[in-house]
DNA sequence: TGCACTTTGGCAACAGCGTTGCTTAAGTGG
DNA sequence: CCACTTAAGCAACGCTGTTGCCAAAGTGCA
């Protein structure tokens, strides 16, 4: 019952809107971004040209944007560009996996820096595992002129049930050690920085959310809302990240996503969590008996599911057994989802692979630490007026 | 691409905070609430206990909030209690189901005033329809002394596919007559009022998002977060509203919830859809050949899919075959689902049936047009320092 | 009964947000 | 070269929630 404390006040405000701001911001800097200008900011996010001027000179003080030449001649005076200063604040985006630890140092507009890999046994004792991180991360960052003391905080990025609001691990499967373990306040006080920990699934999903550069072909959101779409990770076991509306959804206990349990086979192989016929086992016996078509349209059949649940825009593929044929996948999956969603819902869903390929995790991990500057969050809407006076309005319940 | 236009002006703040103020006034006000003081609405919301008597003289002096006597003895000046000003303002829920024409009028509160039910076969032409709808709105609010220049809008909820952002039909299963028929602006007009069109398992989800009177026993919201729950709907067809963190999740294309076309079995019967192993299918077909216990338990496996895949708090059971045996429902889903989610996440979700039995679809349509005065959407979090200067910070893509 | 104390809640002055009206800057095109 | 168009900053402003203060309205002990 309790909504959680949501009043705003001026300062909230400004936050609002300057988070806005840096968002599309980066958007427009991303890749071969070459900027925004000051009206284009002002008509995407609704306020008034002087407001973004107010804005974008704020920004500008405090080193976080620059100005990148002029757009196209219109008859008057060119509008001047802005972006963001990339490389005034960096992150770094940790992946730890149960047999890998990847590291990469993203800059403001999340586009990678420097990047390491090492093996690493998730096996090992607690502390060894927390000072090979924390090892990486320092090495990563002091590789990069002017990055030592402009880094925002670290995300990372873990496989298994974990709970990202209270920054604990519950049970890596295999690995009854880390059980309850707090590793994200570990990591920060060992590397003096904010750090964020979510799972692997989610970050993966936050990489592939587009900041410009991976906007699937053909995903047309709806109108006036964000993105939806599921990033599907098919490694060593199944899981998924969900992004609905342009927002991560991890549900309350970050449970969300466990795309591999849900059950398709009422007489289906035991999994691995003990109950028959789910979608993990069914795919991974596939995959293990060669049969990779087979566990694509497996995977497929999860996916039209997920479909019809929550009406998402496109689905992303990812993980090694992904990567090992990305083709294949691509096509199968489509394959298999088409004529259920045909049929369910009337149209053809994108599927493709995740560009970032290996490096998606650890990508979305990064951008788990710069998430705070780049909000998205509506305030509200215009006031309604109620039988002549104004009363209220707000976004609500019902969005249309 | 398009994030849309969310930009916050003084305006918007205000009307956000008005709006969470209404909102937690409307808690305290349903069923036998005796109100709240306006310091619990500052601890609440956040926000000063200045911002709140300013905000609450306003509502006073619109004649939508009233004192409601004192509170408890404090040690000091008792509390004054403030509740809504239940009819002031007035809505109307519409329920066109395929036989049955339910109108409810709602006030303020979402309180039912009056209710009214006519047999109504949707097969008819969609002029005699609609004049049925408008005709039994019209009785229904001049039934009740002071409604007729109170009714802020109406609610219309419907069963199949169809769009809630365009208020129009699409294909209604087995009535082609109402594809592409933009009923929300065809009864706009008859009513002179705003309506809201949206599915019919939507609007019971909202009539079950807990104003008060109907949080399920042992649910608990996980930390800052809204309530989250899937209500399913079984009667002539299987669908579902979905509840995300206290807002109800449509899709882009108001597709969302069609829990009855997930395959749960690859060798199932054919489906109306076409597909094979639909949930629906199987189902109804339990239910067709009396093994109501049957069809409860593979709606539980639907509803561990559902908890897999989105970490929902609750399960929440509707439609005309459910209340034919609640309890009986109630049990055997909850045993089909726990050895799933126990295993799975860890925990046992609650299951329940809703309370407000056959009328819950009109009572939530009547919920839709009131849910503008009633917003809960946050405008963003305190400030956060960037290496010394006061950035920005907004709820954005992390939660925690 | 009276008085000290506690707590509520309104009044008034204020800081800071986006907005408005206007001016200046910087181009294009005849 | 000049009229015209468009971009963007300056200054004044309205309105938001906030702060500091004070009156109102209780409780509880002497």
């Amino acid at each position: 019952m309790n909504r959680g404390i949501s009043g705003a006040n001026l300062p909230a405000l400004r936050s609002h809107n300057t988070a806005l701001v840096l968002g599309l911001l980066r958007t427009a800097t991303v890749g071969a971004g070459t900027g925004i200008s000051r009206l284009e900011l002002a008509e995407r996010t609704g306020l008034t040209p002087q407001a973004v001027s107010k804005i974008t000179a704020r920004l500008r003080a405090d080193g976080l944007v620059d100005e990148a030449g002029r757009g196209a001649p219109t008859g008057g005076k060119p509008r001047t560009l802005l972006r963001l200063a990339r490389r005034a604040r960096y992150a770094a985006g940790v992946h730890l996996d149960r047999d890998e630890l990847t590291v990469v140092l993203a800059d403001l507009a999340g586009g990678v820096v420097d990047a390491r890999t090492l093996p690493l046994d998730l096996g090992r004792p607690a502390g060894e595992v927390l000072e090979a991180v924390a090892g990486l991360v320092r090495e990563t960052v002091r590789a990069t002129p002017g990055a030592d003391g402009a880094v925002l905080g670290a995300g990372l990025a873990c496989p298994g049930p974990l709970d990202h609001a209270a920054g604990v691990l519950h049970r890596v499967t295999g690995l009854p050690g880390w059980e309850g373990y707090p590793l994200r306040d570990a990591l920060a006080e060992r590397l003096g920085l904010p750090v964020v920990l979510d799972k692997d699934t989610n970050a993966a999903a936050l990489a592939v959310l587009p900041t410009g550069e991976d906007a699937a072909a053909g995903a047309e959101p709806g109108p006036g809302a964000g993105d939806s779409f599921g990033y599907l990770h098919l490694g060593t076991g199944l899981g998924a990240g969900l992004v609905l509306d342009g927002a991560l959804h991890r549900g309350a206990r970050t449970g969300a996503g466990e795309f591999g349990h849900q059950a398709v086979a009422p007489d289906g192989p035991v999994c691995a969590c003990g109950n028959r016929g789910c979608l993990e086992a069914l795919c991974l016996a596939a995959v293990g008996r060669g049969d990779t078509a087979g566990a694509a349209r497996l995977l497929g059949v999860g996916a039209a599911n997920l479909v019809s649940l929550l009406d998402i825009d496109r689905v992303v593929l990812g993980g090694r057994t992904v990567l090992a044929d990305p083709g294949l996948f691509a096509r199968e999956v489509a394959a298999a989802m088409d004529p259920r969603t045909l049929r369910a819902a009337g149209r053809t869903v994108p599927v493709t692979v995740a560009t970032a390929g290996r490096r998606v995790v650890a990508e979305g991990a990064a951008l788990l630490a710069l998430a705070p500057l780049f909000g998205q969050t509506a305030v509200g809407r215009p006031p309604v007026r109620v039988r002549g006076r104004t009363v209220t309005a707000s976004r609500g319940d019902i969005s249309g």
